[in-house]
DNA sequence: TTCATACTTCGATCCTAACCGAAGCATCCA
DNA sequence: TGGATGCTTCGGTTAGGATCGAAGTATGAA
């Protein structure tokens, strides 16, 4: 039974708690510095640096010099799919690392998951395009309907300008605050990237959290309701 | 950074490779004895017992005894589709086991993907669909077409005892022999069950290759033309 | 040049978990 | 009832790898 794809190599790297909590750190979709992943996973900078080796080598994440520090993030859409179906698996069967749900509220209301919108925030888009038939599902698949391309172009996102792009338009994530789906894809990307562009939301500094100004808050509520 | 789903946890599970052994036994789809799972693992019986109720306990697999047997077998769909997502990761970043593809040509062609059909088979089926529009894709969601539902109900496959399925009808899972996708979701199961239970095909005993009769390959290659 | 910062490499320690022998429990068969 | 099979539990050993101190390399600033 040696046949097959090594998924024994990539489970040894995403087990060791000190890689997961860097990879969980990558998945707000910015990329950090050797320093700040040994902080967030609590080792040695000697550790960190030896386990983003192993994870560099294993294909997980990248790595780009510039000056004296080394930025580091994940290696591209496929490894935030994967770490996204782990977590959504994981929270499945109740494996969580405390209480279920994130315990600061900022971060169950609105968060970044790799490069879209999750938690509340990111299970409410879903809802409402699903409930106004702008996208519409088979359980899992998602799929933007003829009107909902009206809808989206209206929202100021060009899906033409979308399309191109060799990942999906649209995809489901489970959530594990809300244990729910949420949207990914190119669309969750792109409608996550406008609130930021627009100033109307902005990642914070400590956390995967994202917070909204009121201007904000009073557009999402209005651009996508229930 | 001690907030959400605890990835490690599932990492470890499967980060042993015994236990990926086991599980990737188990990809066969069938329930198999803890005997049968220690050989597949090359472990002793002792230590095959320790590693299954650990992925018991981490929720992959559950155990049904029967007589002095226990069968284990794989938890559901969605631990079938984590393990795909894992192969289809590690086969995209080039971590085999041995050199690219199954060694066995019976595996290369066609063997099971936990329910549904793989390798150059189940490759095949999916461009068949792809190709005459039966299935449209968007880049990785798939979609049965209005003239798609026409075609497989031809088939044989009755679509309306499908869709009540929590699961997504037509899904694509990445082949780690072929390096392209094939078909899975319950519409993959329910075409490999077709042939199954028409005697066209049936699963190897010693490893995950299906076999066909003479009819069987005839009847498949002029319903799944290129 | 010199010092400071950011990171890697080396070496040694230590701890977890995989492993198996032996014994125990459960089921089936004769 | 006795023995065989299938599996689990217990206990002790061992190996792999996570960890960090110390030393080394690269870049930038003074």
């Amino acid at each position: 039974m040696k046949e097959g794809p090594d998924i024994a190599r990539i489970g040894t790297l995403i087990g060791d708690p000190a890689r997961a909590n860097m990879l969980t750190a990558l998945m707000g979709g910015q990329a950090l510095t050797a320093t700040e992943l040994a902080q967030a996973a609590s080792v040695s900078l000697q550790t960190a640096s030896s386990h983003l080796s192993k994870l560099q080598d294993g294909g997980l994440i990248t790595q780009r010099k510039q000056g004296r520090h080394r930025y580091f993030a994940l290696a591209d859409a496929a490894a935030g799919s994967l770490l996204e179906s782990i977590m959504g698996f994981a929270a499945s069967r109740g494996h969580l690392r405390q209480r279920p749900g994130p315990k600061d509220p900022a971060l169950r209301k609105a968060r970044v998951c790799y490069d879209h919108l999750a938690g509340d925030y990111g299970v409410r888009i879903l809802d409402s395009f699903i409930a106004r038939e702008v996208i519409e599902t088979d359980g899992e698949n998602l799929a933007v309907t003829e009107s909902g391309r009206q809808a989206i172009s209206e929202l100021g996102i060009d899906l033409e300008k979308l399309a191109p792009s060799r990942r999906p338009l649209c995809k489901s994530c489970l959530d594990w605050s809300e244990r729910r789906s949420h949207l990914a894809g190119t669309l969750g990307k792109a409608l996550f990237q406008h609130f930021l562009d627009n100033g109307w939301a902005r990642r914070s500094s400590e956390s995967r959290a994202v917070l909204f100004t009121p201007e904000g808050e009073r557009r999402f509520l209005s651009l996508f309701p229930l």
